[in-house]
Order: C-alpha cells, then structure tokens, then sequence
DNA sequence: TAGATTGTTAATCGATTAACAATC
DNA sequence: TAGATTGTTAATCGATTAACAATC
C-alpha cells in the first residue's frame, strides 16, 4: 500500500488546477516556483499548497521550492495521464457534440473511439471524424472495441436505463451530464457535471452578493 | 440578519440535489417523505439531510416527516428560482452551441438573452431564436439589456481577457468553462466549470478502483 | 554562512455522523 | 396512547491553517 493510495480526495481534485498552473509556468520556460508564488496565482494558502504536495511525497527542496518540470510530471503520473483512456458519448445532442469536438480531452490522454444515439435523423452523421452510430450497434461495438468511459449526455429520463446498460457491457466509469443522481455498486466509478446545479449556485451567491452589499 | 445567511455553502450545493429529487416525488404525486427515505434515495445520511433541513429552518413535522410541496417550495425559494436571471454567453462555439439549446435553465429562472462571439463565420446565424453578436456590440448590447450573468466558453486564453470586459461593464456573475483559475474582487461571483478536471478525476478514481480490485 | 523555503506537527475550523429527548 | 420521526446536542471525522524546526 503506497503513501499515494491515500491522498485525500480533496487534495485529488486540487490536482488537475496545479497541474494547470504548472503547464503554464513550465510553457513560459519557468523553471522553478514556490507554495508561495502559488499562492498568489491559485487563491489557496502557502499552508495547504505545502500540505497538499506533502501527500504526494516530498517533492520540494528546502531553500528552493519546487522544481516546476519535475512536479508537473510528479502530479500527471499520479493523475494517470500518462495512460489512454477510451470514451464513448452516449447522446449527439448539443452536449454531445460539444464533448466530441473537445481537442483538450486527447492531450490529457482521454480518447473518443464512438458516439451513439437513438435519433435517426443524426445516425450516420459524423462529427468530428466519427460516425454517429445507433444505440443497438453499441454491443457489438464494445466486442471489438474496450471502452473505459460512458458519456451520457442523454436526456434526464434515459440516463438510468442508459448507465445501466453500458454497466452491463463492461463499462466502469460513467461520466454523467444528465440532472439525475447514479448510484451503483463501488466499482462502478461515476462523475457527475450538473449543469443547471452549478447555475443555481451562482444564482444564490448572486443573490446573497447583493444582499450583503445592500447591509 | 436571517438564519439562512449563514448556510453553510455545502448545504447550498446540495440543495439543488434535493430540489431535483423533491420535484420527482412532486411529480409522481407523492406528498411525504422521511429522511430515512431520502438518505436511501439520495445515498446520504439521513441525519445528514435532518441537519441540512434545520438549517433551512424547521421544515419538518415530528413523527411525519416532511410535506414534499412545502419543502419543494422552500428549497426553490432559497435557492431563487422566483427570481429571474438574463445569461449572456460569451463564445459560440460547440459548448456555447450547446449552452444556448439547453431548455432546462429557463424552468429554473435562467434566461438566455444574447450570444457572443469574434469569428465572422459565425456572427449573424441564429441559434435558438438568438441572432449571434459580435463581441464589439457587447457594450451598446448591455445599456439596452440588463444582464446578470456571462456564461463564458471562449478558448482559455481569451477568457480572463473576456472576464474582465463583462465585468467593466457590470455583470457580476461569471459561469467559467475556460480551463483557467479566474480570480477577482469578492464582489463578483464565479463558478467554474472545468471539464477536463472532472475528467481526470475520473480517471485517476478509475486506476485506483482497478489497482484496489487487484488487491 | 545567512537566507529562504520546505515538510511536519499541532491547533483550528467546518462538516458529518450518532444518539436521543421532544413532540406530532 | 403508542409509534414514528424530527430537531438538536454532542462526538467524530476530515480538511485547512498556523507555526516552526529541519535543511538546502
């Protein structure tokens, strides 16, 4: 059992914003940073950006900081960047469409092979190089094609029976934009992007904003 | 100064879960419910969701539970759903695309009254009713239409540049997709979608699942 | 060496869970 | 009344911050 197995998850979802900042820093030939200098760019205390590299093993050297090339590969190796996984997107809506033309996802070794859908107006459409292929050809698909992530950009009341059927073929890992709630058993691994949640935070904090400026 | 000022922002961010689901039951007729019936629903505590809810104030009925419409009503009122928000999106690419079609923002009081973007190809087709706009009309666009939040989805480096443009000129809500950590001023209120963060913690979830198999 | 900055320990803060008296 | 379930208090857990000795 490595030190690495337990990172808290909090830490684990810091990693892909220092890892953002430190491409950055490395782009500009910048060779070396502080928690300090981190600090400033992220918002986050020196304390915690300390703390947080201090689980993933001591990767600073006292009197210096941080090695920026040697910390960016540090964090990408943890984050398992370095490994190829394939996606299938489940829904051409607009959503999945937007998800298929993403370049960002390859470079982080995220690879769509397949797009589904029930529509048969877009089957047999392509986008972004790919053909639009219906729902029952999935099965067949995943025969001769490992798939490590689902997609789902269905509507709200296809999801479950959607997730459930890429469950059953071998998928472990459901990326879900549908507004509902996924349970499964533990090692099905699911994240969750709700769109119109994250709006109806921003509208609260709006709202509260205003509130405290009025006081 | 009320008792809900002072909800904490985790209790906030699971609200709209608990909306989402409220209006479910609401839906199937249903005008109960426990905790305890919640938490298996919800994959939550059950005291959990008790101490969520008196925060809210005493929403409840001992030995009942809780009456779905009057929760329903008071979580939306909370959160603002009776208040209505104008978005303008800033980038008319696939997300922006996407963003604009969705229907469900409008239910939750979110209207989308404008699209921005700088590419001539695009500027003048309409998506959604909604003619796009040239980034240099933005100004004049906002003395005639107020508008509280931007939804940003322009390429990462235009978006702090983009930020700080519909800030200038009074918008106080910032819904962020570039890949970028934006800060400013208390005053504005940012929310951050960032997909390809989500991605890789999806992906390293995935890795440890597998390795935790293994053992 | 003197100065800088990490890594770590301890203190604090906040969020979750457990337990149960209050009460419908 | 008896049974059920809340609301609240106290205990636990986890995450953040502060402080400083270790050391480059």
């Amino acid at each position: 059992m490595s030190a690495r197995s337990r990172i808290p998850g909090a830490v684990i979802r810091r990693l892909p914003r220092y890892y953002r900042y430190l491409s950055t820093l490395h782009q500009l030939g910048i060779v070396r940073v502080s928690s300090r200098d981190m600090s400033k760019a992220l918002g986050l205390t020196s304390s915690q950006i300390r703390q947080d590299f201090s689980n993933l093993g001591g990767l600073g050297l006292q009197g210096y900081g941080y090695d920026v090339d040697s910390l960016l590969k540090e964090i990408g190796i943890i984050l398992g960047l370095d490994t190829m996984y394939n996606l299938i997107i489940i829904g051409a809506g607009n959503l999945g469409h937007a998800l298929s033309n993403y370049q960002n996802f390859e470079k982080r070794g995220f690879r769509i092979i397949g797009v589904f859908d029930v529509d048969q107006r877009i089957i047999g459409k392509k986008v972004n190089g790919l053909t639009v292929m219906h729902m029952d050809e999935l099965s067949e698909f995943l025969k001769e094609n490992k798939a490590d992530i689902a997609a789902i950009t269905v509507p709200r009341t296809y999801a479950r029976e959607v997730a459930e059927k890429v469950i059953s073929l071998g998928i472990r890992g459901i990326w879900n934009f549908a507004p509902v709630e996924l349970e499964f058993p533990d090692d099905i691994v699911v994240e969750n992007i709700h769109l119109s949640d994250s709006l109806m935070v921003l509208g609260y904090n709006l709202k509260q904003e205003k509130k405290e400026n009025r006081a």
